[in-house]
DNA sequence: TTACTTGCAAAGATTTTGCATCTGT
DNA sequence: ACAGATGCAAAATCTTTGCAAGTAA
């Protein structure tokens, strides 16, 4: 039988924080953050409530080049750009290449649900000669 | 000044197993397997080696959902496939989509360099109701 | 020889878990 | 009251590093 959620303060102020937080934050970056809220918040909470709200679908998490996991509110579809200088990662306002899957099916025998693009290069920024952290 | 590098039979050996690894290996996975044929390799040589040929660029890593990074060897672009259901990684035999990239960058005030694309779904083994794990 | 490599062990960093206590419903 | 949630601390995972010894060029 399914789990019964019920309201937590704390998975809250969680998802809002990487809701709000436009250069999707590591556990750790959340962590920090809530401490000065939340000062009681555990750490093993956090990524127990992190492990929630991915099962929820409320969040998704990704790997960006550095070996740690940033999360992402999930809002709707969307892609991102990673700069390979600084290694922030944002949002891409680029509509879902719908054709894009539909172009994957006939190269594969699985079953493609969808996808995911990662744009790199460098951000505006670093181009800008923007100090590089 | 820039390292000399000079010949390593482990260097070359985790890039083979790396190479002619379809199932895109985490280092543990490397290491396993490596154990047998070489038992006095570390695990900290390991890596080392992996950090190595990232930086030469022979091998690419990525973390396809587990939070663990799998290594693949870096023949030309391809994009990937993971199962959802099983989590296998896989290449995917479309051609680079060089279009996409050339539509991003209208899209962005970055500057873009490329893209990766990875697909996701049931693998053809999963879908014909094989073992989930 | 010289400088890159290696194995080993210790240390770091990140994430998961057990457990007693607390709290939403 | 009951079941899920929390804080804390210990443990598990994965990765990095210091160091003395080994080795390619």
């Amino acid at each position: 039988m399914k789990l019964q959620r019920r309201n937590s303060k704390q998975r809250e102020l969680i998802y809002e924080t990487i809701h709000s937080n436009k250069v999707h934050p590591t556990a750790l970056e959340v962590y920090e953050r809530l401490k000065k809220e939340m000062p009681s918040l555990s750490l093993g909470n956090l990524y127990r409530n992190i492990a929630i709200l991915l099962e929820e679908g409320r969040i998704q998490g990704g790997e960006f080049g550095s070996g740690i996991v940033r999360y992402d509110a999930v809002t709707d579809s969307h892609y991102h750009f990673v700069c390979e200088r600084c290694g922030t990662v944002s949002d891409f306002a680029m509509p879902a290449q719908n054709r894009i899957t539909a172009a994957a099916r006939r190269y594969s025998p699985h079953r493609i649900a969808g996808h995911t693009i990662r744009f790199y290069g460098v951000c505006a920024d670093c181009a800008a000669g923007e100090p590089v952290k």
